[in-house]
DNA sequence: ATGGACACGTGATAC
DNA sequence: TGTATCACGTGTCCA
């Protein structure tokens, strides 16, 4: 810089022929560092508001809080699907049967919610028998006398239909009491919880 | 730039008297550009693996990425917990009273878990009559005959052990099957969801 | 040609 | 001392 003879300012001899062109450089130049440091501004304000959102960040580098922000962003992603899984591995007051392929493989995920009783998982195999659908994975909650049960079944997608009606058909002999394994209280014994 | 004489190069003429701190001076600015471009390599990486978390954020300006970066970190958030709230707001097959008090205010945290009957509600306030606590809030959910419920309560931390026995004997109670609202059946009705 | 977005090299500063 | 980080101004490409 010190071997610069005349860097930025002009040379006193010749003012007006360059001028308007080192004016309008100037200017040029101005406010092309004003808006890259608005840009500037712009990153380090959402920078500063992850510090806040993350604990323990304060004087952590840039890249190190990048880094656990990134963590903390899977942490939440896992916890969120392990949430939902036990959700939906959860029995609910409804009775249904939801029959779901997907990933267009020969994979089909099958369950069914309803009152649980003795003869349940006997019945299961009898209506899977004459479908010669083998079970992959089988996952059963029951809670408080009721059953969720989900299945990962290897069947062709063409006996959706029939496994969904086979599965139906074990709602209804449910519902219909023939079981004798008692009949519950018939008063509505689930609340969604008041929010807030 | 074009004006400076030797900016880089030194002049011909006199090269050993202040060769060695020209050529200090070079080696450190280049140690110095090398490592600022590693660090700016770290945090374009760390970007970058944000930009595969974050959906749709490919053709996204930086600072925009960090701005979804924030919302989503929120959103997650807030999903994790009202799913946490949910959760400890749904009856499980363990009878239980579990007292809180937190915050170091006069707000008690109560909950109760037991099989439900008709009487509950009545017998749940004669019992916190005498207490003379003030019931801020309160939620109670139900399935599939047992029941949880959930108090935020008005009270000195010196009454907490009453309450905790009150709400004990609600339990024993409800053990003994004294109410006649019906014996439920004694198996395992509750299996933990096999993993994975 | 005008402004936006990026990478680069540099001075300042903290440990 | 050297070795980190940061903000800044600039060059460059793209719409």
């Amino acid at each position: 810089m010190e071997n610069c003879y005349w860097p930025h300012d002009a040379p006193p001899w010749l003012l007006s022929p360059a001028a308007a062109a080192d004016d309008r450089a100037a200017s040029a130049s101005r406010s092309h560092s004003e808006a890259e440091k608005r840009r500037r501004d712009r990153i380090n304000a959402q920078l500063s508001t992850l510090r806040k959102l993350i604990p323990k960040s304060e004087k952590m580098d840039k890249a190190a809080l990048l880094g656990h922000v990134v963590d903390h962003v899977k942490e939440q992603r896992q916890r969120a699907k392990e949430a939902s899984k036990s959700s939906s591995s959860m029995p609910s007051e409804i009775d249904e049967v939801i029959i779901d392929q997907h990933h267009e493989s020969e994979h089909i995920k099958a369950s069914i919610c309803c009152d649980d009783r003795p003869e349940l998982f006997a019945e299961l195999k009898a209506a899977l028998k004459p479908l010669e659908a083998t079970i992959l994975e089988a996952e059963v909650t029951s809670l408080g006398g009721r059953i969720k049960a989900n299945f990962i079944i290897s069947a062709a997608m063409a006996n959706q239909h029939t496994l969904k009606m086979a599965l139906t058909r074990l709602l209804i002999s449910s519902g219909s009491g023939s079981s004798g394994y008692g009949t519950r209280s018939k008063r509505q014994r689930f609340f969604y919880p008041t929010s807030r």
